[in-house]
DNA sequence: TGAATATTTAATAGACCTATTAAATATGGA
DNA sequence: TCCATATTTAATAGGTCTATTAAATATTCA
């Protein structure tokens, strides 16, 4: 081992396939690459976690399960809905921000891997039911004092999840295709994150 | 050669190899296991396209100027431009649902493997600088007549771009983790279809 | 028909990948 | 210190993949 001697093997493995994978994916990944990543003999990545099918999983699942506790996290529940819903649009961005490579990899996975669903769908359960039928209660009770248009809890944050994780998963064809500097494509998606929540209030009005 | 006896070999390993790249990306499919769809020696697919990633690029490139081609046919020129508009985000719409997994493939070839970046690139720039400059113009009258709110072309063409494109993107999501029926997803992409326009519309008020 | 060309096949080189094994080394506690 | 256990390594089995090659077969056309 060079680097990473200091700490924790196993630890360090994590780390780094997670990078990895979160950059290329699964299919691109391979373990020889991450123990090289590590500084550490390839045996090892199996010693740890057996096959790159379980060391992936692990690491899915934990990142899923910590992205969707973050954002469940409670708002303050004493103000009006139409700000609660701007609080949790920007949430929703600021933790795409932090976790930008996330919704490709479940996309990615989902897709070339179906295989897996079974593995995603454990790892996404955590997403407790309540939260739509919350929402929906929510959205009852302002379209009938008339403050919104009728709709679904489903149909809103489809709209929301779209506008925001859209900016991340689509940032190699802002690199790649239209020349974004770092700096363009910040000052891009900051736009767009107030952008998004203008466009999802007005589409709630009456 | 089993099936496919009747017709053009290299015609069958485009058409058999498009239908695999699409559904599961450059990685995870192998040359062999196109020759294997089609019915033909693995030799094969190398005598005709060299190499698998020349096969790709010919078979991306191909599709991409397909799909662009096909969005920039003119419409009406002399209608109104929210009715114009709407004709538009539908036909981007319509468009899609007949190459629903076009998207992922470039959003997983650009993520994984940039190197291709520049084939991409030379694909996509098959879309004329043109389209950008001449929607400004129209929305550059259209505000000055306080009809819409100050936008930019850029603005209105990502939101159209996320809220149709991530339908399709995300149906192994609708799939896998809600459980959606093929009934499911039809219904609720052609409602959201209308929903779309309906936000882009909304959203463009001053 | 028969020679030139095109298509197809079987075989395989060469690379790399996952996973396992046995042996070597490090570590911690009696 | 010394033994038991944990960690790490080198070596490799067994598989698959891309790409090439030479030989076999089919097709074309003079």
């Amino acid at each position: 081992m060079d680097i990473n001697k200091d700490q924790n093997t196993e630890q360090a493995i994590l780390e780094v396939a997670e990078k990895l994978f979160l950059d290329k994916g699964f299919a691109m990944t391979t373990t020889t690459e991450i123990a090289k990543a590590v500084g550490c003999n390839q045996a090892l990545v199996h010693y740890y976690f057996r096959t790159k099918e379980k060391l992936f999983t692990t690491i899915f699942e934990h990142k899923a399960k910590l992205f969707i506790s973050q954002f469940i996290k409670v708002s303050d529940e004493n103000i009006p809905f139409m700000d609660k819903l701007k609080q949790k649009v920007e949430a929703h961005f600021d933790l795409l921000k932090e976790n930008p490579k996330l919704p490709f990899l479940l996309f990615n996975e989902l897709t070339t891997n179906p295989e897996r669903a079974k593995s995603i769908k454990e790892a996404l359960s955590y997403i407790p039911k309540t939260i739509f039928t919350k929402l929906n209660e929510e959205l009852k009770v302002e379209i009938e004092n008339g403050r919104i248009r009728p709709i679904s809890a489903f149909d809103l944050v489809y709209t929301i999840v779209s506008l925001n994780v859209m900016l991340f998963i689509a940032k190699p064809i802002f690199d790649a295709v239209l020349d974004f500097s770092p700096q363009d494509y910040s000052d891009f998606i900051e736009r767009r994150k107030h952008e998004n929540v203008k466009i999802i209030i007005e589409s709630l009005k009456p």
